[in-house]
RNA sequence: GGCGCGAUAGCAAAGCGGUUAUGCCGCGGCCUGCAAAGCCGUUUAGACCAGUUCGACUCUGGUUCGCGCCUCCA
């Protein structure tokens, strides 16, 4: 039985689909203005373990991803650049694309684009005034009238009271209620925008989600991910549009539907927790990010992936160099173990005690460091028995989270780029060991260890790998 | 100020009311010509103060410290 941590009731929750034997996830994507971050990197691999895990647990997954692709500083962005909003996002895109296949990121089954579903916010809106929670303004924008829908609060904990005493948030003469948040922006000149009801214009950021998990998944769906940051006010906003628009106007059981069931939206909220760099949110405002390209141009992205899924999703992540040189050795070890071990297509006998480990962890609310220990457990006792069975075991396992799929030799000798006669100056040290010649086959060894190469003997021969 | 999360050994990171987490590092041994890898063993824990309990790292209350959200943010 898998158990999920719903952040809408705050406690692990067994899953149980809305439809027996599928299950809908939608994942809120990035803005495409410029490289994806580690914190960015987080998301993907998150959820694509979360969806890789419903598969091998039989369900037939639909998996959405949305990318942002208008939005202020999008356009920001493209007049600094003196591009086109779109070559500038197209860029982006692509960039991300390449970023995640690195990351071993499966693609999402459809990854819908914001400017593609104008036309659904567009309805959406209409219905949310005509239902009562919506108003145009004097300036053309189109608010969100938090008063009026019940649970506004209830996805992140906060009160409208607490919320207005935070004080922090900015007057705006135009609006009802400081709360409100603008569902269309009326178009400034030289903006982009499309024709609508109440004037030229664009959607804002919350609209854009609620349209497209409505347009793939209708008014229900299972999982709804995100970055902790989108807690609020993303994801309750999302509740609030989207709730309201399936429910009965308001003064009319605001967020019910006709037959008086709750008409709600998402049955499982799950928020992966930030990377920090050291112990604050990574984050493009603060300036302390590393781009997932940056760090690719040192650690290999199998190292990367396996350094998320080391710690739960839900907890912070500290990025650092000396995270990733432990994370590296520690993979390392598993693909050693590996080695030599030509283990074919992955298939798993959930029977196995370590694999009925392994299932129980990842049923716990995807508890991937529990799961890895398997692995390194299951490592050991390749070491140890030499079993091809359980070599398959462990690959099999490790192929769920998307590691250990590679050669053992291409993650530990990398592509051989090498000015040096590697197999060569092994042969010539077997050679100088044989007639004894021991500093002459040190000396070899220390030669090849200088240019980053550790030879390892082994009874069938000696080995290298990449320090 | 409001709301929430966390505090585990040198570093990272889980589970668990009583029994080895796991990885890296350190130490001892085996193996090796010597190493490396591997194997065996081993040193370092549970912020602080109370309470519940036969027994608490694990439950409850409080304290301290850290982080996050309340504004765009994955």
């Amino acid at each position: 039985m898998l158990k999920i941590y719903n952040t809408l009731a705050r406690e692990k929750q067994t899953f149980t689909p809305i439809v027996a034997g599928k299950a809908s996830m939608y994942v809120c994507g990035m803005t495409v203005y410029d490289y994806c971050h580690l914190g960015h990197a987080r998301v993907m691999v998150v959820f694509d373990m979360v969806s890789r895990w419903l598969r091998a647990s039989g369900l037939e997954v639909t998996y959405v991803r949305n990318i942002t692709d208008i939005d202020d500083k999008i356009i920001k962005r493209a007049n600094e650049n003196n591009e086109t909003i779109a070559q500038l996002t197209q860029r982006f895109i692509d960039a991300m694309d390449e970023d995640s296949a690195k990351l071993g990121v499966l693609r999402p089954d459809i990854e819908p684009r914001a400017t593609s579903f104008v036309g659904g916010m567009l309805n959406m809106i209409a219905v949310l005034i005509e239902k009562g929670f919506a108003y145009a303004a004097a300036n053309g924008d189109v608010y969100y009238s938090v008063n009026n829908f019940e649970g506004y609060g209830k996805l992140s904990g906060k009160s409208l009271e607490d919320l207005r005493a935070g004080e922090r948030v900015e007057v705006d003469t135009f609006k009802k209620d400081p709360m409100d948040f603008v569902l269309w922006k009326a178009a400034k000149p030289d903006e982009p925008s499309w024709e609508s009801p109440w004037g030229k214009g664009r959607p804002g950021w919350h609209i854009e989600c609620s349209a497209m998990s409505a347009h793939y998944f209708g008014a229900h769906f299972d999982i709804h991910g995100g970055g902790q940051d989108l807690q609020f006010p993303h994801h309750e906003n999302e509740i609030a549009q989207s709730e309201a628009f399936n429910g009965a106007a308001v003064h009319s059981k605001a967020s019910h539907s006709h037959d008086g069931k709750p008409c709600q939206m998402v049955n499982y909220w799950m928020h992966n927790g930030f990377v920090r760099v050291d112990d604050e949110k990574m984050s493009k405002s603060l300036g302390n990010f590393f781009t997932i390209r940056t760090v690719l141009e040192k650690y290999d992205a199998e190292v990367v992936r396996f350094f998320i899924l080391r710690a739960h999703y839900r907890s912070p992540l500290n990025y650092s160099d000396q995270h990733l040189d432990d994370a590296k050795v520690a993979l390392t070890r598993l693909y050693t173990a590996l080695r030599g071990h030509d283990v074919g297509e992955p298939t798993i006998d959930w029977q196995h005690p370590q694999a009925a480990r392994f299932k129980d962890a990842m049923n716990d609310d995807f508890n991937t460091p529990e799961a890895l220990a398997v692995l390194f457990d299951l490592a050991n006792e390749v070491n140890k028995t030499k079993l091809a069975e359980t070599a398959r075991l462990l690959k099999s396992l490790a192929s769920v989270l998307g590691l250990l799929q590679r050669n053992s030799d291409d993650f530990l000798q990398g592509e051989v780029t090498e000015t040096l006669d590697v197999d060569g100056l092994i042969q010539a040290r077997l050679t100088a060991k044989q007639s004894k010649n021991f500093a002459e086959a040190d000396a070899i060894r220390k030669q090849l260890a200088e240019a980053g190469i550790v030879l390892e003997d082994t009874p069938q021969g000696t080995t290298w790998r990449r320090a």
